[in-house]
DNA sequence: TTTGTACTTGTACCGACGTACTAGTTCGTG
DNA sequence: CACGAACTAGTACGTCGGTACAAGTACAAA
């Protein structure tokens, strides 16, 4: 048994499984007995580090969360690096995409938040972040916009095998970022 | 009991309740004993009329797609009427939103198209459809962008409480599809 | 060294579920 | 009427899963 006599790896280990088994097979995919066998501990310690199956299943997905949080300061930092010209957010966002896993990733945030409304601000945490990031290159509607379209890509990318391509990202994210609410009025 | 020697009502009874029931509370919630009882069938019919239950799933998501693709129908009509105008399909699109049930259902064809690589035909209709209507206004690039934020837009929408307001839409509407790969260029 | 607390581990209970199955019922056809 | 196919309906079996729990172990503090 790996983490004997360390309750913070332990805790950690069957966090970081349950993320992965929910990212890979599903939301409901998570028992607690596939997280102990994943994570090489007795099915008991499953039930002694969380009060139930469904808050083990919250705190793995608030770990997903703190790792989004982490990628997207850094897809902020490459954002000010390239001062948000369409080309480099396109480029960007390409490379992103070719991680399936953590497309799923932000996938399952978003089903767990539609069905249970109270996580719904770790799945609103994503947008909102892009269109924050976004908002110093362009009016606020259309940074907005344009995450929505990042996102509508992403599921695009889920269901199929081959990724929107570079020119039409760019194409895309430079018409929108480039307008505002006054321009069509 | 309902449909009582009626074997395509009683069908068509469980296929309905049991959409009903994945879209309400998602993918996993179905049982055969839930259906029997919102169908008001005995829990024999629920195998009798279906191989397994991934079956009675699959063929219940077959029905969502069926509904699904009428909508469509309907919106091209639609769109064709105000020719593709963005404000048009803005409008058309804010009452769409407005059913929650709608687009819910389709976020479920995604999930399961997600995690199922042999239904992802069946999630990626919409997508698909859409695009093909709004082909006829702009070209096909721009198309298939209108259509992805359409989707995101659909996502955010579960998401929160208020959707996005239709100027908003129709602004980033107007955007993508007024844009072609070669201009950017 | 004693003791108490935190942690470990295996087992067991109980409900829910998918599915099989049997006995019965209905109804069209010969 | 007889018969068989289609359908009905209730029950039962085996499995899995969440959770409870008891007995044990390690370790720090007194």
């Amino acid at each position: 048994m790996t983490f004997r006599r360390d309750p913070e790896g332990r805790r950690r280990a069957m966090l970081e499984v349950a993320a992965q088994e929910m990212i890979t097979n599903g939301y409901a995919a998570l028992t607690h007995r596939r997280v102990a066998e994943l994570a090489q501990v007795p099915l008991g310690a499953t039930t002694y580090y969380f009060e139930s199956l469904d808050d083990l299943r919250t705190s793995a997905l608030e770990v997903i969360v703190a790792q989004a949080d982490e990628e997207i300061r850094q897809v902020a930092e490459s954002i000010h690096a390239c001062q948000g010209s369409p080309a480099g957010i396109a480029a960007l966002f390409a490379a992103y995409l070719s991680d399936r896993a953590k497309i799923q990733a932000e996938n399952l945030l978003y089903y767990a938040g539609v069905y249970q409304p109270e996580l719904r601000p770790l799945a609103q945490r994503w947008v909102k972040g892009i269109t924050e990031i976004l908002s110093a290159y362009a009016a606020p509607e259309a940074a907005q916009a344009t995450a929505l379209y990042l996102d509508g890509v992403i599921l695009h990318t889920l269901l199929h095998d081959r990724p929107i391509d570079e020119p039409a990202l760019r194409m895309a994210i430079a018409a929108l970022m480039s307008t505002s609410l006054e321009e069509k009025r």
